[in-house]
DNA sequence: GTCTATATACGGATAGAC
DNA sequence: GTCTATCCGTATATAGAC
């Protein structure tokens, strides 16, 4: 096992994989063609499917390693120290710029657009999402409240509604607007949330 | 103009524009074809094109009068009186069920999927959400602002962080879990809302 | 291993009968 | 106005040369 166990054999796979992911990130599973794909990974269709038995599973591994380089970068700082009133406001614009940072808008629209025709890859990013944002997020959190910073409250449930807020506010929009992510938009957004935590919580 | 003035002649527009509704809500634009729609309608492929140009405009046809629909139900009661504390719970859980009944569901998944496709319709579709059920949510948080059950704050931003937190919690999971809604558990995320807005402002 | 060329089916769209 | 039958481009996938 000194190198990889996966299937990331041959010399042209992440050629082919990097293709296949800018296509059918723009344009979805239906709306991708394979022609594209193989314009895309300057490969042809014949060494596409050298690679991979058919476009579905073509699909699901781009949607798998996107997932994989998309927390490459991480969301936020999970031993993040000092008082709630500080370090939230960090933490939550740290969450809003990786949340609005390519290829995590594609994948939140690709994902959400075929979960009914992949859903086993709709449910690991859900929760993928969960694991990794969500729940640190609500362990700083009970730290705080074992601190007395902020007040008994369920962890859980008010991390789950900060990420929504966010990306309810910001993927969701930057997506229907199109219009191009002004960061200081996501900064703002990200202070408001926490001061709205803050208020109800401190 | 005693009938209506939009172009919704001819003996089987409903049925054609149902049967398209059907299938592009259910498949997205690309991934839906001519046939299957011919299928649902029950007409033939040539009756669907003498009704529309092409495969675009029917599925814009499909966008413009599912969203028209969507709003036949209204998503809470805009004269909503009650002290704030009583009335909003009321409103949020209208509001999350308002958004978990279907078309409403599969609308926002297939704008979102299609929204660089169909970028008017995703700022329309965008546009009215704003102006249906943020605006009047903020306007009758600035009337419990001007009777003094509600702290003085940007009414728009927090009617906007309330809405976000539903859909991202709601609509945005039960579209990746596929999970049969549970409308309980709906009801729990809308009241859990509003305690988080009156634990900060009131 | 990778290519060119091709098999085969299905896509959107239309002609013409009734 | 609606249908059946069909056009023709493009789609996914593969055979066979190099």
């Amino acid at each position: 096992m000194t190198h990889q166990s996966r299937i990331t054999q041959g010399r042209k796979f992440d050629q082919v994989r990097n293709g296949a992911a800018e296509i059918f990130l723009r344009d979805g599973f239906s709306g991708a063609s394979v022609d594209d794909i193989a314009r895309s990974a300057r490969v042809s269709k014949a060494t596409l499917y050298s690679y991979f038995p058919d476009k579905r599973l073509m699909f699901r591994e781009v949607l798998r390693s996107t997932l994989d380089d998309a927390f490459k970068q991480l969301p936020f700082d999970p031993d993040q120290s000092g008082p709630a009133s500080e370090a939230l406001p960090i933490i939550m614009t740290g969450l809003a710029q990786w949340l609005m940072t390519e290829p995590r808008l594609h994948l939140h629209r690709v994902v959400i657009a075929e979960a009914a025709r992949f859903p086993e890859d709709a449910q690991t990013y859900d929760r993928t999402m969960n694991d990794r944002i969500v729940a640190p997020l609500a362990r700083l959190i009970e730290g705080w409240i074992a601190l007395d910073e902020v007040r008994l409250h369920d962890a859980m449930t008010s991390a789950r509604q900060m990420v929504a807020m966010l990306i309810g506010q910001l993927q969701h929009r930057a997506l229907l607007d199109g219009a191009d992510l002004a960061p200081d938009r996501a900064d703002d957004t990200a202070a408001a949330t926490a001061s709205l935590f803050l208020a109800a919580y401190s």
